[in-house]
DNA sequence: AGTGCGATTGACT
DNA sequence: GTCAATCGCACTA
C-alpha cells in the first residue's frame, strides 16, 4: 500500500478496487450490461494480469440455453450463489469458460464473460498464449481463461474480494454498448442477450453479428 | 456403468 | 468456409 493525495492506494493492483457486491445489479440482463467496461483481475505468482470486459452474454432465469435450466447440479451450483461469484466450467473438453453469478441466492443464472481487452500483465498472458496478436489474446471466452490461467479450481470464487481472481471498477469510460443474439447456442437462440462494445477490436463474433 | 454432448478453438481447404 | 480434438458431467438404466 502507498499513499497519494491523502488517499490510501493499493499499489499492487494499480489502485483498482474490487466491485462492491451491493452495487451489482441482481438482474442478469442488467448485470451483463453493467459488467461491460469493468476489469477482470488475475493475481498469479508471476504478477498481476488484467483485462477490460468488452463482451458478455446473459443466461437468464428460465433460459433453456442456461446451465441452470434443469436445476442445481454439482457442476452448476456456483450459479446459485449470490451475485458476483465465479462459475467456471469446461466446454468441449478444451476451454474453460468464466461466468459471473447473478440473481438472488438460490436462483441459478449468470453472465458469461466472452472477451477482454488486455490491460496489465500482457507478457504474463503470453507465457501460455505464445506470440499471439494482442487483438486475439483474449478475444473469445476460452482464450481469455487460457491467457489468465483460469480453470475449475477457481469455480465459486468470490469476485468482490481481492484474491486470485476478482472484478475491479472501470478502467476508463466505455463506448456505446450494442447487443445481439448469443453465440454458439441452439436453444433460445433468437434473444438479444449478448452485449459488447461496438467499437472495440477486442470483441469476438463475426462482422455481420457486430454491425 | 455406459452413453452422448457441448455457452470453443485452432488447423486446414 | 469446414472439421476434429477432448473430457467432465448429466442422464439413463
Amino acid at each position: 500500500m502507498g499513499r497519494a493525495n491523502g488517499l490510501r492506494i493499493n499499489c499492487r493492483t494499480n489502485g483498482r478496487l474490487p466491485l462492491a457486491r451491493s452495487e451489482l445489479p441482481i438482474d442478469t440482463v442488467a448485470l451483463a450490461r453493467y459488467l461491460i467496461g469493468k476489469v477482470v483481475v488475475r493475481e498469479l505468482p508471476e504478477g498481476i494480469a488484467s483485462g477490460r470486459i468488452v463482451e458478455t452474454e446473459a443466461y437468464v432465469v428460465g433460459d433453456a440455453a442456461g446451465h441452470a435450466y434443469r436445476g442445481m447440479t454439482r457442476r452448476n451450483r456456483s450459479l446459485f450463489l449470490e451475485p458476483g461469484h465465479a462459475y467456471v466450467y469446461l466446454a468441449y473438453g478444451i476451454s474453460h469458460l468464466l461466468n459471473v453469478s447473478s440473481e438472488m441466492p438460490g436462483i441459478g443464472a449468470g453472465v458469461l464473460i466472452r472477451a477482454l481487452e488486455p490491460l496489465e500483465g500482457i507478457p504474463i498472458m503470453r507465457l501460455h498464449r505464445r506470440a499471439e496478436r494482442l487483438r486475439d489474446l483474449m478475444r473469445g471466452p476460452g482464450r481469455l481463461t487460457s491467457a489468465l490461467r483460469i480453470d475449475r479450481r477457481l469455480d465459486g470464487t468470490d469476485l468482490c474480494r481481492e484474491g486470485q481472481l476478482w472484478l475491479g471498477s472501470d478502467d476508463h469510460k466505455s463506448g456505446e454498448v450494442a447487443q445481439s443474439i448469443r453465440i454458439g447456442i441452439s436453444r433460445d437462440a433468437n434473444r438479444l442477450l449478448r452485449f459488447y462494445l461496438r467499437d472495440s477490436p477486442f470483441v469476438s463474433g463475426s462482422r455481420s453479428l457486430n454491425r
